[in-house]
DNA sequence: TAAAATAATTAGTCTTATCTAATTTTATGA
DNA sequence: TCATAAAATTAGATAAGACTAATTATTTTA
């Protein structure tokens, strides 16, 4: 249907489109992509043809209905396979991304449907992203973070939002999970560092920045 | 590691290479392929400079040590996403080849293994080819098939020569899969073809060439 | 064995997706 | 508002992998 760049193209510009207030310029494309804005301005033209996108100066690139349609779809994949991976084949947090990034591509008619069966219609991938489902609606993110509790509260991680690598090796070292139990200790006023407790366990300090890309429940 | 396209003919080297006494040429690899004898020239080239065939005119296209087991690898990772599809997502057995050919392309240093060790180390793929192991070892071909029986034998499918989908579709017809009983109760001669009871049932005749393409245990 | 058929190869073209370098447009800030 | 910086765009190049058409080798077969 679509090659594998028109595709990467498509997730990209969805995904910077859940920033909210955020312009979608060839620059920010490029950078997430990690090539060169000439070939961005390229691909626009490209996909504006198709009809998959709009682009207006002011306002930056959008998806088309039909193009917002297909990057969902993408999306679902990419997601329902990062469950698969962790889940059936027992790797960790941080290597499921990369490799789901190439199973994404696979399109078949029924085979995401079938994933999803098999998995038991998850609601949400090891990182916390919602998937969408096959209708296209996509599940409610979560939105709470770890710095937005008070101290004594007491949450379930729920999501990370930062997914990179150094972070979810980090999550890795601490102990925490999706699912994992943490108290806010103590807020720290000078520099909002959280002082935390995980799963019952003894204090720990954690950055603002830390705690601004856990999502909790 | 590879291009899409390197591992496609590597793969279709080795296939080939499985017929016995076969000379492997460019028009042979461009069929299977599907596309042109000059392609093939050109790719011949690269994977010469590459070191992962050897061609002579009069022996044709050999597979070196290197590029037998890369070729081995791309076939372990297709078999068992084969046995995946069917088993675990419930897929037909004629619509899992065409998926599993944009899977096998999917490499990660651990994937087929986990993938196999999830699978419960299969032996041999939905359509009864062996599954390279791990170290590139590849567990024996079936090679007994229904005309070899004699009338009154007994034997179980084990894995079907011909992999098309309207072979398939006739095996799912009779409702004959991997594991099924078929007894033969007569031959032919004139014909050579074979009257057979499937899973017991009332006698079926089926030809000499549908025979041929049964492999039994 | 010579002619005809088939196969292999070369030469040149095309498409996709990328790049660099140069230019034009837009935004920013003194 | 005008100079400078940043962003967007254009032009032209490149690489991979495919193609067609033409040519050269090799087989067949009469």
């Amino acid at each position: 249907m679509y090659t594998l760049s028109e595709e990467n193209y498509l997730k990209s510009i969805y995904r910077l489109g859940q920033q909210a207030n955020f312009k979608i310029t060839p620059t920010a494309i490029a950078e997430s992509l990690g090539n060169n804005p000439a070939s961005v301005v390229d691909m626009i033209r490209k996909l504006t043809e198709k009809q998959l996108i709009a682009y207006d100066k002011k306002k930056g690139v959008e998806l088309t209905p039909q193009g917002l349609k297909d990057a969902v779809l993408i999306v679902r994949r990419h997601r329902l396979w990062e469950v698969f991976l962790l889940e059936k084949l027992g790797y960790h947090w941080d290597e499921i991304h990369d490799i789901a990034e190439e199973l994404e591509h696979i399109n078949n008619a029924t085979l995401a449907d079938r994933l999803d069966k098999f998995l038991g219609f998850p609601e949400y991938d090891p990182h916390g992203d919602p998937i969408p489902k096959a209708n296209g609606k996509v599940p409610k993110p979560y939105s709470v973070t770890l710095t937005d509790l008070k101290a004594g509260d007491d949450c379930r991680v729920a999501a990370v939002r930062d997914t990179s690598s150094s972070f979810l090796q980090y999550l890795q070292k601490l102990d925490i999970g999706i699912g994992t139990r943490i108290q806010l200790v103590e807020k720290i006023s000078f520099d909002n560092s959280l002082v935390i407790s995980i799963s019952g366990r003894a204090s720990t300090t954690v950055s603002q920045k830390f705690g601004e890309n856990i999502l909790v429940d």
